[in-house]
Order: C-alpha cells, then structure tokens, then sequence
DNA sequence: CTGAAAGCGCTTACAG
DNA sequence: CTGAAAGCGCTTACAG
C-alpha cells in the first residue's frame, strides 16, 4: 500500500505539502502542485479515509437502523437516505433490526464506536429505553416511526388529515357507510390520528354511520382471514378505509374469494400506496406517501444538525397524495 | 470524549494494559482488570473503532455496489449480505450505482479509501472496465450478475436447469405449445442459459413447436405492449415461459385486458418469484431464486476469502425452486 | 503480568 | 509557500 510518506518521499517534498494538494487546504506553489500530482497519478496514490477520519475527527457515517429491508416503503426510505447522503459525502451504515430491541441496542452502540455522526431510525415503534440510549450518544438523530414520541425529532406524514381526506373521497363519491379498519388494538399515535381523521370526516359531513373494526395485525393474512369473518356476518358498509395497504388487500382478497364484489358491492381504500396497489386486481386507490422523501427530507435534516446549523426540532412533516385507482366504485350516478 | 487515555489514568494502569482488557488479547491479573473494567463503566469508555482500524489494518467493512434497492430481488440480497456480514463482525456500505457507469467507478474508488475489505457487486450487466478496476484493487471480490464473465468470481444459479425444469413442468401438464418470451436482443450469459434450458426442455420431449419472442426490454409495462400486440395476432402456443416476472405479469395482464384467459386459454410461467407474483391474479407460477442465499452465500465466501481460506473460484451456484400457483392450467385430464 | 515506546496514515498549528 | 513536529486513539512488539 502506498502511503502519503511514499508520495512526499517520490515528490521530494513534505508530507505536509503532499496533504496540502491532495486537500487543497492551503496555497501551492504550481510548479510543487504538479510535481506531486504527477507523482500521485504515477503511483495510484489515494488517502486512507481511515487514517484521515481519525485526525479530523469527521466519519461521514450515517447509521441506519432499520426493521426490514424486506419491506419496500423501508428500502424506499433508505434510497432517499442514501442518495441524499452520497451527494454530500456520506455514507450509511445499514443495519437491520428486524424489530428486536436487544439487536437495536447493540446497533447503537456500534455506531457509536463506529463513530457515526448521526443516527437514522427507522420503525413502526421504538422502545423507551432505545430512545433514551440513542439520545445519550449525543449525536444528531432522525426517527421515522408510526409511534411519536415527543422527545424526538421526526419526521412523518400528516396521517390525520390524510385519512380525513381519503374519507371525504368516498363521501363525496356517495359512500354514507364507511368503515374504518385498524390495525391493533394497543394503538400508536399515529393510528389514533387515522381514526381521528376517519371520525372527523364522518362527523364534519354529518354522517351517522361509523364503525371502527381492528384486525389485530398490521399482516396481510391476518387480515384475510379477519376479512372472511366479517365478510359472513352482516356487513352494512359500502366502503371500507384501512389503516394500511397488507390489511387492505387482505381484506380485499378476503372480500373477493368470499363472493363480495370489490368495488361493485365494497368499496375499499388503503394507506401507503405499496407497490402491489397496482398489481392486485382491482388496483387499490391507496394514499401516497413520499418514502423516498422521507428518507431524503429527513437525512438533509441530520446533515443540516451535523452542520451545525440550526434546523427545527421536533415535527417534520411531508405532503401526501390520494393514488385513485379502481377498487372504489361512485355511488353519485347510480339512481 | 473519553479515551483509553483517561482510562489509563483512572485505573492507574498502563493503556497498554487498558487495551488488553478490553481485547482480552493478553493475560491480565483478577484485580487490575476487575479495576479497569470498573472504571470503563462508571465512564462509559467505548473503544474508537477508527483509531482501532488504523492501526489494526482491518475495517470490518464490506462495499456493495447495487443498481437500485427499490427492486425487491436487489433488497433481499442485501438482506442475505447484511445478515450474514453482522455474524462476523462486518458492516456494509451501501453504494447505488442506478446502472451508472460513472456512479460504480466513483464508488470503487470511495469504497477502496474507505479501506473496504471486500467487495460485492451485484448488478444484471457489468462492463469490463469496472471489473477490471474491481479486480485493481486487490480486494476480495463476488459477483452477482446476469451476465457473467470468466474473469469474475460469482455466484448464480442454475438457470438452465431451472428454465428447463419448469419447461417440462408444463409438458407434463399436457401443454405442447409452449413459447418462450425473452428480453432484449442483445442476450446475457444467463439469457442464453434460459433460451438453451427451454430449447433443450422441447426437444428432449420431442415437441415440434417451439417459439422464442423478444419484448425488447425487461420491463412490465413494455412486455404489455408487447403482449397486446401478440395477443391481437394469431397466437398458436397454450402457454408461456417468460425470461422474468415482470414480463409474465406485464403479458399475463395484457392477455387479460386482451380477453384472453390466463390460464384457461395461455398458461404463462415467470422467473424470479418476486412478491408480486403472489398478488397477481391469477398468482403467477414462478421459479424461486433464493436471493437472500444469494447474498448470504455470497457473503460468507467473500469472508472465507478475507480471511484467507482457500475458497471455490468462480462459479457457485444455488439451488431453485418451482413455486407452483395458478396461472398454469393443466391439460391431462381434459378429453 | 505490566509499561514505555513506536507506529498506523493522516492533518494542522507553528515557525520560518 | 514549505517543512518539522505533534497528535488523533488505538495496538503490539519489546523489555522487564
């Protein structure tokens, strides 16, 4: 391996100055400058990052934890993170939890000897302890989570107003029963304020029908299999509005294998606009959020932190989007 | 920040003794180390992994090239990398490349500075200049790819055992008709396998037809144009073998908006099981590539090779399967 | 078992 | 503009 001492000893020059032109820290004379330069593309010469992290106390790592890459809205995260990381230098330390604690824990404290300069997490909900230990690394730190803890920074999408717009979607299209369908019964912050959302459409449009089902699962087949229960007993919605996009086509396969015509006879409407809205038949109206962005807002958040500069605390929030596609049905022109 | 240093001065040792407590790389007596220990966690000391790597010469970190993380494939690669490098003690730096030339070039070079033990590339083509500059580097190096050269070591499967084993899946269900839809013009190694594997199925059965078409892309959206166009003329085959499963679904759904049934009227098979598969409708019959074995094989190789065991040059190749769904009709039992 | 010293490959005051 | 020296936080012969 060849080494700046190489460079300087070939250049018949100071390390100094070989760091200087390799930088550009400091003024060269041109004659000096080249002499090294030529001396550098002759041997192939290129810093140890490593040796350079060290002395100027700078890593450019950004660890990420995350659950599961498996997930796309979570690859999508990382690709905004990444992308907007790499064009300011940095790079991400990427490490998979697959939502254990412990495995968290020993992520941070990797990163922390590691020497990260920040820290993006990435989870439906965050132990306290996780919080506190990532908050005690004294490092600028971003959280994406479906569980809002004020003693953090994040950075989310309005979830209440979107599922109150998707809402006033399917009233506006003619829907007078809707149902709302939840995830788990312990709920987190942020599925509170999709029901809140939910129940506002209905109470500012003056409807008197609402219904609040929970799976007891955020997964797909749960849903399915909880879609085919309430499919047998009486159902008097028209139109259903779920938490997600797994629970919304479980419940829409569920529908469908169960004789139940989706949109024709139910409506169903989901959150996350997942890749497979478009594959599943009917293509299932979702609502957008900007993953890619998240990971791209939130990353120039930490970069800005990291800068010094100051940046707001707490609440970031992004824009959303109503992806329509076909598994509602307008119940306006029918007579 | 606290350093081995102020541990040193605390315990009223030596960093030297400091150091071999917290490496466990020399003997040590009870009582010194039960001091030093005391005093790492009353101050929290955690060794810099920077200052570490510099003078150990080892980084613990792994380059992967990627083209896009957006595609599930790509993702669960990752995963198999990422999980099986932690095992070990390595962490990965995540570069993609989105098929640039460029952007892999650069990543190298950033990947070699930032003293990366080894290399993972994984990506449908490579161009011979980025091997070889992957090779200049003197790294340990795995290929996951497509299109495969004599000069990489990779890792693949069997795609002409696996095109031909399906092939003969659908003979056995009676099917005597089957066309081949491939790619692009311009084939990779691999693409020519599949074509060879399908070629191979037929004649070892003696069918008489055989029917290879080219989409010109590897796209969903362009293979559904290109199904229309198929669709509208005569089409003689009853069912297909498509080089992946974004051209299965893109022609299985233009079949169907083409009035043609999948699989009453066309079988149709994939490759590549991606998730969508199984929320198609019908579910689409795919060849499994176990990706995450992809990454997790290949990563214990590239490890293997780090560490200087002598390990397999070239080839490795993994098993595949056959995941059996709906979208295959079959004919045996009709009169 | 323990410590003093050298050294990993750089950057950066400091002095000239 | 240039160089000698100190130092970043560690590990590891070497000597005792």
């Amino acid at each position: 391996m060849i080494t700046i001492k190489d460079v300087a000893r070939l250049a018949e020059v100071s390390i100094s100055t070989v760091s200087r032109v390799i930088n550009d820290s400091k003024p060269v004379s041109p004659e000096v400058r080249r002499k090294v330069l030529k001396i550098i593309e002759e041997t192939g010469y290129k810093p140890n990052d490593v040796a350079r992290s060290l002395v100027t106390r700078r890593s450019y790592l950004i660890g990420v934890i995350i659950n599961n890459l498996a997930q796309s809205y979570v690859a999508d995260i990382v690709r905004g993170i990444e992308e907007i990381g790499k064009m300011y230098g940095y790079d991400i330390l990427l490490c998979s939890s697959y939502s254990s604690k412990e495995t968290q824990e020993k992520y941070l404290q990797l990163l922390d000897r590691k020497q990260a300069e920040g820290l993006f997490l990435v989870g439906t909900r965050f132990d306290d302890d996780i919080i506190d230990l990532a908050k005690s690394l004294n490092k600028p730190c971003v959280f994406f989570t479906r569980d809002v803890k004020e003693k953090m920074n994040y950075i989310s999408i309005d979830c209440n107003s979107a599922i109150y717009e998707i809402t006033k979607y399917l009233i506006k299209e003619g829907h007078k029963k809707i149902a709302f369908i939840s995830d788990f019964e312990n709920r987190t912050t942020i599925e509170n304020d999709k029901i809140a959302g939910y129940m506002k459409a209905i109470e500012d449009n003056g409807l008197d029908y609402s219904h609040v089902y929970v799976v007891g699962s955020g997964k797909q087949r749960r849903a399915y299999d909880f879609g085919l229960s309430i499919a047998n007993e009486h159902k008097d919605f028209t139109a259903v509005v779920c938490s997600n996009d797994e629970i919304a086509i479980g419940i829409m396969n569920s529908f469908t294998d169960s004789g139940i015509n989706v949109p024709d006879d139910v409506s169903i409407v989901g959150f996350g606009n997942i890749r497979e809205c478009r594959f599943v038949r009917p293509e299932l109206t979702s609502i957008g959020e900007p993953y890619y962005d998240v990971g791209a807002v939130g990353m120039r958040m930490l970069i800005k932190t990291i800068k010094g500069d100051k940046t707001q605390k707490g609440l970031m929030e992004l824009p959303f989007t109503i992806e329509k596609r076909n598994s509602v049905k307008s119940l306006v022109n029918e007579n």
